[in-house]
Formats: C-alpha cells, sequence, structure tokens
DNA sequence: CCCTGATTCGC
DNA sequence: GCGAATCAGG
C-alpha cells in the first residue's frame, strides 16, 4: 500500500479527530501503526494542532532532551468509569460469605474478597453470574497477572475456581468483578432500583 | 501485559 | 519517502 491522496486525507482527518495511530492504521488497512506515525511525522503534523505556523525553531540537537510538550486533549472519551475505588480491598480479612468452611487459602498473596451476598447493585451481579459462565475457571497456579483473581466457590471443594478472565487494566479482576469489588460507596447507601 | 506516540536508520 | 525496530510513557 502505498500514500495515495485519499489515504493521506483519511489520515489527516483522523488524526485530527484525535484517532489513534493505530486505530487509523486499522482503518486504512495495510500499514501498521508506525508506519502512520512515521507518515504523519513526515507531514508535519505530528502536534495535532492545526494551529497553523507550527514554528519549531529547536528541533535537534538534544538527542537527550526529552521534552513533554503535553497536548492531551481528550483521546478516550470512552471511559464509562467514573466512581473510583474507595476502600482498596487489599485486606485479608475480608471473608464474609463463604457459606461455612473454612477458606483458608494457601497462597501468600492477598487473595480478593468473596461476593459476598452483602448488598450489591442487582445488575453488576447479574453481570458476575453471567460472566462466570464464560470464565476460564484456573486454578491458583494458573493465575497470571493479567487474569481476573476473583475466586468462585468454596476453597475447601473441588467446585473452586478463579474467574481468569483477562483483568481491566491496572485491576486485579475483569470488568465484570471490578464492578462488585469496587463499589462506588454512594450506591451503597440508599440503592434502590 | 496492554496501549500510546516518538525516534532512529536501513532500505 | 517509507516503516520496522526501538524507545519512552501510561
Amino acid at each position: 500500500m502505498s500514500w495515495t491522496d485519499e489515504r493521506v486525507e483519511l489520515l489527516k482527518k483522523m488524526w485530527g479527530e484525535g484517532q489513534s495511530a493505530s486505530q487509523i492504521a486499522k482503518e486504512l488497512g495495510g500499514v501498521t501503526r508506525n508506519a502512520v506515525i512515521g507518515k504523519v511525522h513526515r507531514l508535519g503534523l505530528s502536534n495535532r494542532s492545526g494551529g497553523g505556523g507550527a514554528s519549531k525553531p529547536e528541533a535537534k540537537a538534544k538527542p537527550e532532551a526529552k521534552a513533554k510538550p503535553a497536548a492531551k486533549p481528550a483521546k478516550k472519551p470512552s471511559a464509562p468509569e467514573a466512581a473510583k475505588p474507595a476502600p482498596e480491598p487489599k485486606a485479608e480479612a475480608r471473608q464474609a460469605a463463604t457459606p461455612a468452611r473454612k477458606q483458608i487459602i494457601p497462597a501468600g498473596q492477598p487473595l480478593p474478597p468473596q461476593p459476598s451476598a452483602n448488598e450489591i447493585d442487582p445488575e453488576a451481579l447479574a453481570k458476575v453470574s453471567e460472566i462466570e459462565k464464560k470464565a476460564k475457571k484456573l486454578t491458583l497456579m494458573e493465575l497470571t497477572e493479567r487474569t481476573c483473581k476473583w475466586p468462585v466457590g468454596d476453597p475447601a471443594t473441588e467446585d473452586f475456581w478463579f474467574c481468569g478472565l483477562p483483568v481491566q487494566q491496572g485491576k486485579p479482576y475483569c470488568e465484570a468483578h471490578v464492578g462488585v469489588a469496587f463499589q462506588p460507596m454512594s450506591s451503597r447507601r440508599d440503592r434502590r432500583r
């Protein structure tokens, strides 16, 4: 693929819209995000500003200088995550709803809380039970830093496994489980739907 | 690990 | 001019 006028045009348009290089590359097809970025630079629109006279008095001379002009408007408009986790459940003392068992988990690492029939958004719970069907059902040893560490079932039984779905970046759980793990305290009180 | 853009450098 | 490889951040 070559950079035809049309393709360059689309590139400019998308870049101007704040699309990421990978998105643009995907849209164009036949190119990688590297190609897109390279082109963007060659076109001289690395700085997403249509301003016009993008004066660049200084450019090279300092290969080590890592200047951060900073110009990140809003790349990811999609972020249905508003409420932040208030109480990080890192505490090990969080064993609420295991029916009646000595949930003595051998692992030394902090394990996630049990679903606890607490009061959680019905929706969130529904979501959980839903995804638990798709769960990878991993064993303790199969867990990685990229797998949801939400435990399901009774540790003292064969019927015990970890969710194992892809975690939400940063978090220890998948999206669904993050939902019930980090309850916005707001919805805790006076939550009726 | 996933992602982002920035830079380099052989082609 | 091109873009893979690499670098630097998040």
